[in-house]
DNA sequence: CGGCCAGTTGACGGACCTCAACTGTAGTGG
DNA sequence: CCACTACAGTTGAGGTCCGTCAACTGGCCG
């Protein structure tokens, strides 16, 4: 009836991603433009300096965005999941690698005829510009828990992001305080993510399991019991300036 | 005759920064809606938690985007120079502290009126939308120094940032391949940006200046005579991984 | 002169990395 | 069914980079 294609119907992206700034007719258009796309775990989308010449729609599943080293260690500088919108860039290039941490399921829209429907529903414009700053708002957090927090906080804050984002991933059931969630990535991914190494992310769990703050039926899956506890734990490094400045006055 | 403010003849904003996206009649209703304002050094443009009600042009200086931590640390998580853009935010109060680190000067714009005017300037939009982009490339490049580089490297890097950004701070003299500024920032200020301590920052100044990469004329005076030979020094880090692979076919 | 602040340098300890051994699980093929 | 391989993950031992604490220098200003 609404002339709006199926697959647009329950996608999370027409409630809350670049779609949910378009009405019914201006999304059949932009549908027109896009082809789709299902990358498989672990395929690239694509590569550190290949053309920038398609903006992407994230529909489903988890995009990891790498930049390698010259020593072959590499980063991960951002994850995107749905309904993320990627590809916004000024160079005529790609500047890091794009790889499907899990199946991923895409709207692929060439750049040159996406950038002309742009210029004519400039609420689109505002939609992924929007975005962008979130995204911006996000990545600076993201350096001060990279510049200034231990491993321990590092891991606790991952899992605690991860908690909150799952709903729009993958299955997550909440019930209660407790949450349980399969986590979509190895534990050399969130390393490469946190700026650590993969035996510290472990022993990291580890503590955090000794603890009781988490539980792991399987290495993937996890169980947090109450997730604002976890908050309260206090590592080392703060409870010696917790306790200093008590001054009598 | 063109009706353009004087004070927009010389700024480098009219060249680069938003006013680069209009003509002169816009940039003078631009104007209209604006207020000039002077921050001196050290003193505080708007407060983390502060309603975020303008939006500011820088036109001269550097500001430093700060974030508290509860034990008193703080982190340093953007820096901003002409012809920055700066109040870029979705949220009704800031979240972070921005402070001027040198006398900085501003144009500032009220977020009601702006907004109105940008929604009949797309041009304008488009602009502070390619900024944003800028500044979210950059900030995904800053979070691989925090996550992966040693202090050597982040210092190196630090320095090499501003001596490409120099010109647009400050005086920065250029003869050959040697080039000379004066840091507008103290060891802490860098340290706080480079998720290091000023000690280990001083003590990385020190190894430069032992290995003649640097010149240190004063402790903010920098004289880098040498601009590309600093990148081929490799941190020791690095030694033994290029020995490695070099394996014979 | 004395106080203050930025910066330097040293000694020491700890958090994290490196290297290595080991476990557990899944898939393959005889 | 069990060997065999491959890979993710865990855990331990030892080393190192950087943070912590402290002493010291030098410039600036009242």
């Amino acid at each position: 009836m609404h002339g709006i294609h199926k697959r647009c119907e329950t996608c999370q992206t027409r409630s809350a991603g670049i779609c949910s700034a378009l009405d019914d007719d201006s999304l059949d258009q932009l549908l027109k433009l896009s082809r789709r796309r299902v990358v498989s775990a672990h395929q690239a989308i694509f590569r550190d300096g290949d053309e920038a010449d398609h903006y992407f729609n994230i529909t489903a599943g988890v995009v990891k965005l790498v930049k390698m080293l010259a020593d072959g260690q590499q980063h991960i500088v951002g994850l995107l999941y749905p309904p993320d919108f990627m590809g916004q860039s000024l160079n005529k290039r790609h500047t890091y690698y794009a790889e499907a941490a899990t199946e991923v399921e895409l709207c692929v829209y060439p750049r040159g005829p996406f950038e002309s429907f742009l210029k004519s529903h400039a609420e689109l414009e505002r939609q992924i510009f929007e975005m962008t700053i979130r995204e911006l708002d996000f990545c600076r957090d993201w350096t001060l828990l990279l510049g200034r927090k231990c491993s321990y906080e590092r891991v606790a804050g991952f899992l605690l992001m991860m908690a909150k984002r799952m709903p729009q991933i993958g299955t997550c059931q909440v019930s209660g305080n407790s949450v349980n969630f399969e986590l979509p990535f190895t534990r050399a991914e969130m390393a490469d993510y946190l700026g650590l190494t993969l035996e510290t992310v472990s022993r990291q769990f580890s503590q955090l399991k000794k603890k009781g703050i988490i539980t792991l039926p399987s290495s993937r899956d996890i169980i947090i019991p109450d997730l604002e506890q976890k908050l309260r734990v206090v590592p080392k490094k703060l409870m010696k300036i917790k306790a200093a400045p008590s001054p009598e006055a």
